[in-house]
DNA sequence: TTGATTTGGAAACGTTCATTCCCTAATTAG
DNA sequence: CTAATTAGGGAATGAACGTTTCCAAATCAA
């Protein structure tokens, strides 16, 4: 037993019990029923079942409801940060830098992964009307897209791949609509065909 | 007392009492409710509220509350569409005619409006999940939108304003989910002017 | 007028929900 | 070894939920 939490735990032991569950492995389960289902149509119960662990484990490691999903969200948004980074680290222009960060969320468009949908988008829906905190939280998630993308299309325009005639601002602002947009769509079930022309095509955006 | 239902009602007059609350006003609450809470966070005490009517009446009027959100779905869709085909008819070119689709759902991602959100975005993020029959509403509404857009497109090729070069297909599916994602990030409060730019960028999708 | 039918609405119903309590287990500090 | 502290988990709790029931009111058919 006492499988200590991996990427949280760079700190010392804490007094007491140990906590013996891992805590990505629950924060995953968590997400994956919050993106599924949205926060309202989670119950403590699917929590419970998901993540394997009693009501009262989930209450005393998260204080409540909203804090298993601030929880999931933040893991959330940092594996996704993670896999974003590496796509975009993987083109040399800024223009196919771009291309990667559309294609980032283009295959999260279809099949399985589009029908559990995006925690920001969802979380948009239903999560941030709990309180302005939890506003703030979906609004950093998408500034944080936005200016990113932003980035990239500086980066094109430096190295000639993008025309100085764009507005980094207003693409990039285009662009989180569009992939975000994305999300939405996946949710109802597209081919991948579909979804990659659609992102071949709003790569317009930057021409 | 007894004002019947105004759009709704141009059969015969049925047998027994006769209804006595605004179908059309009373589905107009519930769909601002429905879009602005989403439908897991709405409950009937919201709606009771909000329609002014008893629960048993609603449940006599709608038969629960998944065929309040339904009937709200149809009425929300149906003034939508109209609203959308007045300004698509207000153009006469058919890139100006894309351009005023565009701009249609560019004046709800802002504001008042924009925090309001989309019953259909919101739709197909919680009440799509319960059970198949709501999915495949959404489904039909995203369906209409991406065929008229498509439509749209293939005018401005006959006319002249969209290059033959468009693939309609493709870039009438990015700007469903450009339109769609404007949505998502209207109810985020951004301003007017941010907004804009970011739909006139989107019509490079049509160059 | 009487009966059938439908609506309006308040109260009641059973269920499920998020949350708390409490006891046991495992660990550290001294 | 003892006390303090924290985690695990099952049972209990109170509120809120969606829904049903029931009865009065209003209309149509005869």
């Amino acid at each position: 037993m006492t499988v200590a939490t991996l990427t949280s735990e760079a700190k010392t032991r804490s007094r007491g019990r140990p906590r013996e569950f891992d805590m990505d492995a629950a924060l995953d389960s968590a997400l994956r029923v919050f993106s599924k289902r949205g926060y309202h149509a989670t119950s403590i119960s699917d929590l419970t079942e998901a993540m394997g662990l009693a009501s009262g484990s989930i209450y005393k490691a998260f204080k409540d409801k909203r804090g298993v999903f601030l929880a999931a969200f933040g893991r959330y948004r940092q594996l996704g940060r993670r896999r974003l980074e590496a796509m975009i680290a993987s083109a040399e222009t800024g223009r196919d830098k771009v291309f990667q960060m559309v294609m980032y969320y283009t295959e999260l468009s279809y099949g399985e992964a589009g029908r559990k949908g995006c925690l920001v988008v969802g979380g948009a829906n239903d999560f941030a009307l709990l309180d302005e905190e939890a506003a703030a939280h979906i609004v950093t998630a998408f500034a944080a897209d936005e200016k990113l993308m932003a980035d990239l299309i500086r980066i094109g325009q430096a190295d000639g791949t993008i025309p100085k005639t764009v507005d980094p601002a207003a693409a990039a602002l285009a662009f989180l609509c569009f992939t975000k947009g994305l999300r939405v769509i996946g949710k109802t079930g597209r081919s991948r065909e579909e979804m990659v022309s659609a992102a071949e095509a709003a790569m317009k955006l930057v021409t």
